[in-house]
DNA sequence: TAACATAGGCAACCACGTTGTCTATATAGT
DNA sequence: ACTATATAGACAACGTGGTTGCCTATGTTA
């Protein structure tokens, strides 16, 4: 405990550097026709994947209900990012896919990422930023996926 | 753009080192005699402060409505955080203050959160966790007040 | 073929946010 | 001093996203 710095600025910071990097990333989204989407509809759709999923299959992802899942899915097809079609295999399944539009918004989310991230980049230097996201790797879980983000922060 | 580092994972080791030393944090609260507190509810509780505070401006601190205040001030006092007292210099306030049991929440959140800081110096080096945080506190905002974080990731 | 498991959807409920409205009390202006 | 305005708190109605419980339809297995 040599250290004056005190413990709750970490993870203070941590989140505000979350909510700053998702904050510029939906400003950015929003000016590329994107208005619309929220930062967990970017997870939900990251998870969905180009090859699509069901709501079961959606919820386990994710680590919530089928039901919550379903309302989600609900909500993102209202607003045409993802459309459920038939599973001729299984008639009882639902395949949610991303929509054309729904595809172009994870597509411009990932280059506006790499923009933000080379942004850090020139502002931290190359090398430290690496030396962030390996201490950063090296502290949290091995398999990012299975983050049960959507609703953790409003149920806890 | 010289990195081959995909910019999508900066954000979500961030969300995930976060979420994993809220989620060390409660579990070690639970342990400690708080097994009710929520990762809100410790944010708020540090908002009050020991000098406590009234709805209104409680509000204004966190970014959400006086309604909304008020409504998380009902579930504090019901699990005995906080206590609503009268002011005797205006009647119509009422002072929001923490109970001994909320101050021993926020003072053994301290002592926790000092202990994971110490983990982490042990895991990455005392130099580079201090270079991890002077980093963050470079790309976030000056003031880590007035993170409105209540209710951020669910309405967004 | 009967029994069980699974997918999806519906209802009721809870937590937390919003806006609008109402009352009571301060405070400022004439 | 009295009226007008601003503020604090509470209440209601609503939206969203979570939960559990239950129901129906369809696969799967004994």
């Amino acid at each position: 405990m040599s250290s004056d710095v005190p413990g709750f600025e970490l993870p203070l910071r941590l989140l505000l550097a979350f909510r700053t990097l998702i904050d510029e990333l939906h400003a950015e989204l929003a000016k590329q026709g994107h208005p619309d989407i929220r930062p967990m509809h970017g997870f939900v759709m990251q998870a969905i994947g180009p090859s699509g999923t069901t709501a079961v299959e959606l919820g386990r992802l994710l680590g919530v209900s089928k039901q919550a899942a379903g309302k989600t899915i609900d909500t993102l097809e209202r607003i045409g990012y993802v459309e459920r079609t038939a599973d001729p295999e299984d008639t009882r399944r639902k395949i949610v896919r991303l929509t054309p539009y729904g595809l172009d918004a994870l597509t411009r989310s990932a280059h506006i990422f790499d923009t933000l991230r080379a942004h850090w980049a020139t502002e931290l230097g190359e090398d430290r930023l690496r030396a962030l996201e390996s201490d950063l790797r090296k502290m949290t879980p091995a398999n990012p996926w299975r983050l049960d983000t959507p609703g953790w922060f409003g149920t806890l």
